[in-house]
DNA sequence: TTAAAATAGTATAACGTTTACCTAAAAAAA
DNA sequence: TTTTTTTAGGTAAACGTTATACTATTTTAA
């Protein structure tokens, strides 16, 4: 059905082995059959197969994304599609293909990588962190299987992973809100055994440290990552003897239930107070007022992880490092400078 | 390196031929042999090459899904993943891959199909709506190549797509704010050119119609899909002399902007004022109050999809039509039952 | 002028499967 | 018993490409 290299080399009176050298610009061609050949790929419409020369090559040509995805997961992870559209871009100029895999849970995900390095199916795996589980690392380790994992694994391993910096995300929230004039800081987490979390706040914390600020004990407050507990918290905050100027909001959830808060107690955001939380999520832009936030920069994640992931394809004697990516200040009208407020407005 | 065919047929001690017959169910092996080969089998850790037997069958085991992601789209589209989400659900099962391939544009995406049909990457593709344009469904059916337009494309052709039926959204939402005891019903919608709000119109004026109730024309309201236009649609409709009791905005965002002007004249949602809307984003279950909404069933958009395009590729003379599924109501606290309000209180 | 090296091209074996065609034994039918 | 049919399995070609090893010609170097 589909024209062939033996088409083409029929067609043009040459051998396969000519025309597949002409194809791969391997040396001692002349100029003239070369022309001569293109010319007939061009009559014939030909396109090389792509799947035979995989094979050949011993490549399957495909890098896995996987990910756990049980119904309605695209708000509690927005970010899994801006990952792989990252992952994609750079994947697309390779001439890999990026198929996407969505298990149910962690068991299943370990299943598919099993069947995935077993059949050939992929040349290498991009891991996205909903997906990870001990056996599986461990599996993709002991067989030197190419891998990422994207988000760093809650257990030690000896793999390599891409991750934001959730302690620099802390300082750089603190660094924005000082920078604006607040002085009176209080942080509203999620779950205080949450590594993010904790993280986050390690990185707010030492940032006034260095700065030799002072931290109120009563202004570091834990919940959980809902609208409602944003709110209870705040609350709690603002029946305390001394108010603070900004608040830091562990995500999105907790800063739409603080600015419900606020709002019941008259204070106007970002006048009498600032508000900045993290990760970038659809809602931050939408409410009222739009929120500064400190967001991972998703794409270059995905970019990052799949032009390792190729550097190690290619090159399977490469010790890759774990490494980190820097998170970016977007700002929007939660926080404003306090101090020049007037100068803006000549 | 990796174990083949071969090898379990040396260890076995038969031909090549009789493990194939066995890996495939072929008749005619003894039930001994194909025992003792399949103990060699899972002895030596054998797994068929996929990518082998594909090749061998000449088929990819490739179905392409295409679509335009510029840079931070996902909002724009969220429902893009759980499509994917849907058709990966369906052609896991069916032993294929799913490559994502985002695009940059629908020129990009012509470029592209071209170079999967002609080099063979793909038995099918499933083209997101973003990503039509007619040049390129021209060339799928021209090729008679396997595919599935998911969206219906705004342009006539003889391909097949999927989408969701907007006049029965629009249907939808009237039908259940007359079964709270709505009467007076405005509509907020998008652009007055836009087909998907035309349709979802069409579909409330047609209920209305049916029902032989009134539509008065001054509630009906055309704007852009903004927070913004939202706000100032419904301070119109709130200035006017007759205030209608329950309000369809066209999206989340109009939504939005109509929930806040409403907060602005102190009319309670959903007690003065019935709110629903389209689409279920993120936004509508965590504002204040949750939204009522008429949701694509988006998981089995991508469902259906695939596995009509896996019944295409499997008989390639299968004239299938195109077709549409049915919205879903999701009902949160934006709207409420006017008539038993105080039943659920006692 | 002659030998060596570079150029231009071909023939063919792989890659790991599947399958059409073959053989031989066993079972069934005559 | 003989013939036919069924069962059990093997041989080898094919899928579309690439690469190794080869030949033959031309160019360069000695």
């Amino acid at each position: 059905m589909a024209v062939t290299i033996k088409d083409v080399a029929r067609e043009a009176d040459v051998s396969i082995a000519t025309v597949s050298k002409i194809l791969n610009n391997k040396p001692y061609i002349s100029e003239s059959t070369t022309q001569h050949v293109k010319e007939v790929m061009k009559r014939l419409n030909y396109h090389p197969n792509a799947q035979a020369s995989n094979f050949k090559y011993k490549r399957s040509g495909n890098i896995v994304f996987l990910a756990v995805t049980e119904l309605h997961t695209a708000f509690h992870n927005p970010h899994m599609f801006e990952i792989l559209c990252g992952a994609q871009n750079v994947i697309r100029n390779k001439d890999y293909n990026l198929p996407f895999m969505g298990v149910s849970d962690t068991q299943d995900a370990y299943e598919s990588v099993k069947k995935i390095v077993g059949c050939n199916t992929a040349d290498g795996i991009l891991v996205h962190g909903s997906a990870t589980s001990r056996p599986l690392v461990d599996f993709l380790v002991k067989n030197n299987f190419p891998h990422i994992i994207i988000g760093r694994p809650p257990f030690a391993s000896s793999t390599c992973w891409i991750d934001t910096n959730n302690r620099v995300s802390g300082q750089m929230a603190m660094e924005y809100l000082e920078e604006c004039g607040y002085t009176q800081i209080a942080f509203i987490g999620g779950p205080k055994s949450d590594e993010i979390s904790r993280h986050r706040l390690q990185g707010f914390v030492s940032y006034m440290n260095i700065n030799r600020l002072t931290i109120q004990d009563d202004f570091i407050k834990y919940g959980t990552y809902t609208k409602e507990s944003g709110f209870l918290m705040m609350e709690e905050l603002l029946c305390q003897p001394t108010l603070p100027d900004a608040v830091i909001c562990e995500n999105n959830q907790i800063a739409m239930g603080a600015v419900h808060a606020a709002e019941k107690h008259q204070l106007s955001i970002p006048k009498d107070m600032g508000l900045i939380t993290f990760d970038d999520y659809p809602l931050s832009q939408l409410i009222d007022p739009p929120l500064t936030v400190i967001d991972i920069d998703v794409h270059e994640i995905g970019r990052q992880a799949a032009s390792i992931l190729l550097q190690k394809i290619n090159n399977p004697a490469l010790q890759v490092q774990s490494f980190v990516t820097l998170p970016n200040l977007i700002i929007r009208s939660s926080t404003q400078n306090q101090n020049k407020m007037s100068h803006s407005l000549i």
